[in-house]
DNA sequence: CGCAAGATTGAGGTCGTTCAAATAAAGTGG
DNA sequence: CCACTTTATTTGAACGACCTCAATCTTGCG
């Protein structure tokens, strides 16, 4: 039970976050040929929960979160979507969740009938399709290991090492979602994920910048000793 | 921080449950004609993590278990695989979790070549593993925001009612898995897996039977609005 | 019957939440 | 460029849900 916020429209944050210039603003070539590429603006939704799932997407630079709605407002960030990244494909005709930029983005959109073509197989993009499929599913079982057995602390050392995998980073990484974004990813509060985040800053492990968007790993062995094990991080 | 045993031995359960008879026993028609079956004894392991995953299975008699473990001990089941289900897909070479039978079981075992003449497209077969692939990805996307966001007594009401409805049971509910199994899933202990149920029963929205293996719903719309909403079950 | 394993129940402790306030960044308009 | 507002983040104190530890009860089995 957690950030139940009567007023969900609060719970949107809406500062301006550079994403320009970081690690995670580096584009991802476009695979198939076939594809328009759409700009997304801060916060923009490229999609909605109980939308007609007529597209899919490949994301080229910026991110974007994935996440669902309880009735009362409670809300799980099942993924960020960084460049390279396939969202939006669907069991049934509609999107199962909502989609938004968290900054400025670009995005590939494929027709869902390219994924028609993929499922009765078509050759590589299908071969890709499937992989990205399956690649989420991992990530969604690690995800669930998570949230399901690990302290606060652990969550938060295992995404530090994760977002750090994901971006390619050596030291410094990158954070471009809200800590209400990664509150709602891990299952946690804001104020337990910066209570989580200035323990380890105190211990030395890491060191958060002034704007709060960037994260340098000081001690990557410590980090991943706190990260409670297994989650492949690197 | 949970169900942290020493003795990882210790959690795996021993007893002598019968499925048979149960509405689970319910086998499933066998839709591709490859495929051989394979018969599993209780706790009996089908895969293991880090094993070659050379084959993929479907379930047809029976239920197991998927899960992973963190190197201290902590267990995180991330599905119970009912008749019908396909499980054992892979991204790599290697499987990420283990599958153990619950009670006695059958399963089909596929080779995973068909899994890659999929992937590059052949028609029915392929559709099905596309479809399968994106069920359990939903699947695992319903139970990131029951881990993520629910209370203990949210879990279990949900729990039940995902049950039920893959059970196809209108009213009895069986559950071949232990406590510990619906803990670990759940993200809970068995003590508090236990209280949930008891307090349901308290309150006259379940029965719990004498072998603490069947369910008997009593008040479906109550146990809905104990789920906490969103989650799709009827 | 008596033992072993699983499940339930109770008491007390802890981690993470909630509520509240302080601090810091990022706009905004002059 | 600076006061002023707004929003994000951090920090503190108290509470509560769930966990831990321990005892009891139940069921199944030799």
């Amino acid at each position: 039970m957690q950030t139940a916020l009567a007023a969900t429209v609060s719970r949107r944050p809406a500062n301006g976050a550079a994403l320009r210039g970081t690690p995670l603003a580096r584009p991802v070539p476009a695979t198939p040929a076939m594809g328009v590429t759409r700009r997304l603006g801060k916060d923009q939704e490229l999609f909605a929960e109980g939308e007609h799932a007529g597209a899919f997407y490949k994301v080229v630079t910026g991110a974007l979160r994935t996440y669902r709605l309880l009735e009362d407002g409670r809300r799980q960030i099942d993924a960020f979507h960084l460049p390279g990244d396939i969202l939006g494909i669907e069991a049934g005709k509609e999107h199962r969740f909502t989609a938004e930029a968290i900054g400025e983005s670009t995005v590939l959109v494929y027709r869902r009938c390219s994924l028609e073509a993929a499922a009765a197989g078509e050759g590589d993009f299908a071969r890709e399709l499937v992989a990205a499929l399956m690649r989420s599913l991992e990530r969604a079982r690690d995800h669930m290991l998570l949230l399901g057995c690990k302290s606060a602390l652990e969550k938060i050392a295992t995404f530090i090492l994760d977002m750090s995998r994901r971006d390619h980073a050596e030291e410094v990484v990158a954070l471009p979602m809200s800590r209400l974004d990664i509150a709602d990813h891990l299952g946690l509060t804001i104020e337990t994920v910066s209570r989580s985040l200035s323990a380890l800053e105190r211990r030395g492990t890491i060191e958060v910048s002034a704007q709060r968007r960037t994260i340098v790993i000081r001690d990557r062995a410590a980090l991943r000793r706190c990260s409670g094990g297994t989650g492949d991080v690197m």
